[in-house]
DNA sequence: TAATTTAATGACCCGAGAGTCATTAAATTA
DNA sequence: TAATTTAATGACTCTCGGGTCATTAAATTA
C-alpha cells in the first residue's frame, strides 16, 4: 500500500543514443507529427523533461534521427568500390551486400520511409539527405556502371537514369517493409528479392551478343 | 472604404471533389497530420465550416481521398489485360503506358507517397489500398509474366518476388517526385527511366540463348 | 556525513488546430 | 414579393501535445 520508490538512475552518457532508437521507431511507426514525445521518452525510460535535457525541441531530434548512422555506412562503401578488383557487376553485389548488412538488417532500415515521408515539411534536412547518402550512393553505383561500359561488360544507356532504375527496388524493399508491407498476408523474402534484382540486371545490363540495341 | 459584399455562391455538386482535389494536394505536400483543414477549404474556395458539410471529420476525409480515382484506372487495365494479342513483353508495355497516362501524370500521382507515408496511422485505408489497388496491380504483372514463362518467351523464375521488383521502379518514381526528388538539382526525365526500365527487363526477363540459368 | 552539483522528474502553461453551431444569405417555392 | 429552405460562414470551444521550470534526489566533493 506504499508508494513504491522512484529509484531515478542517472546514465548520462547512455541517453542519447537510447533516445535516437526510441524516436527513430516511432517515428518510421507513427510519422513525424503524430509521434509524441512523451511517447518516445517512455519508450526510452525516461521522462519528457529529460528529453529536453539533450535534445533542444521535436526537430533538433528529428534531425539527430536522420544524421545517426549514415555517414560510416557510405564511407564503408567507398572504400569497397576503390579497392575491388574484378568484374563491375561483381562490384554492384558487394556494394549491395554490404548495404544489406549495415543497413537493411538494422534499424535504419526505416529510415527512407520517415525521410520520403517527412521530406516536404523538413527541406534542410531533405536537402542534407539527398547530398550526403542520395548522392553519394549514386555516385558509387555510377563508377560502377561506367567502368563496366568502359570495359564493354555493360551496354551502353544513360547512367544518371539508369543508376537511378537500379536503385529504385532497393530503396522500394525498405519502403514497403515500413509501409504497405505490413498488410501483406504473404510477406516475401527480402534477401530472395534481391538476388532476383540482381539476376534482372546481370542479365539486363549485359552487352548482349545477338540482340539489337535499341 | 466600405466592407467588400460576402458574395457566398452556393454549389452542392462540385463541393465534394474541389475538396477532394485541394485535399490530396496538400496532404501530399505536407503529410496528414501537417494539413490543416482550414487550408484544405481555403485552397478549395470555401470556408471550415463548408467542409464539415461534405465530410464528417479529417479521417473521413482522408478516406475518400485515398478511393477518389483508382478503380475505373485499374479496371480499365484489367480489361487492356484480357483483349491483348501479341508478346507478354508488349503487354507490360501497354500497361505500363496506360498507366503513366491515367495515373503517373495525373493528380493521382500523389496518392502512392501519401499511402505509403500515412498507412501506420490508417491500417484500414491501408488494407483497403492493399487489396484493391496493389493487389490488383500485382496480379495484372503476374499475368502477363506466367504467360511470358509458359510461351517460353520469359525465363523462369519466381513469379510472386518478379512481380515486386519491376513494380519497385514504377512506383518509386512517383514517391521519388513528391518527397526527395524536390531537392535534386537536375531532376530527370521520368519518360527515359521508364523506357530504361523497360530495356533492362526486356534483356533481363527473357530467356537468353547462351548464358545459364543460375 | 554535510554540502554541493546536476541528472531527472512531472505538474503546469499555452498555442494550434479539430470540430461545433448560431447566424447569414442565396436559391426556391407559394 | 413574402415565406421557406438550406448552403455557407466564421467566431467559438475544447482537447491534445510541445515546451518550461520549480522541485527532487542521485552522485560527488569537502
Amino acid at each position: 500500500m506504499s508508494a513504491p520508490p522512484p529509484l531515478r538512475k542517472r546514465r548520462k552518457e547512455a541517453r542519447p543514443s537510447e533516445l535516437l532508437a526510441a524516436a527513430l521507431d516511432l517515428f518510421v511507426e507513427k510519422g513525424y507529427a503524430a509521434t509524441r514525445l512523451e511517447d518516445v521518452a517512455k519508450q526510452a525510460g525516461v521522462s519528457k523533461g529529460t528529453l529536453y535535457l539533450y535534445y533542444a525541441n521535436k526537430e533538433a531530434l528529428f534531425k539527430a534521427v536522420i544524421q545517426e548512422g549514415i555517414v560510416p555506412v557510405l564511407a564503408e562503401n567507398e572504400l569497397i568500390a576503390a579497392q575491388h578488383t574484378g568484374s563491375s557487376f561483381e562490384l554492384l553485389g558487394k556494394l549491395l551486400d554490404n548495404w544489406w548488412n549495415k543497413i537493411g538488417q538494422t534499424r535504419l532500415a526505416g529510415i527512407p520511409k520517415l525521410m520520403v515521408a517527412e521530406a516536404g515539411n523538413f527541406p534542410d534536412v531533405a536537402q542534407f539527405y539527398y547530398e550526403n547518402v542520395i548522392n553519394r550512393g549514386r555516385a558509387l553505383v555510377g563508377t560502377a556502371l561506367e567502368r563496366g561500359m568502359v570495359s564493354g561488360e555493360f551496354r551502353r544507356s544513360d547512367v544518371e537514369t539508369t543508376i537511378d532504375v537500379i536503385i529504385a527496388p532497393i530503396l522500394m524493399l525498405l519502403i514497403w517493409r515500413y509501409s504497405i508491407g505490413c498488410f501483406q498476408e504473404h510477406e516475401g523474402d527480402p534477401e530472395q528479392y534481391l538476388r532476383i534484382h540482381m539476376n534482372l540486371l546481370r542479365q539486363g545490363l549485359s552487352k548482349s551478343t545477338e540482340e539489337s540495341q535499341v
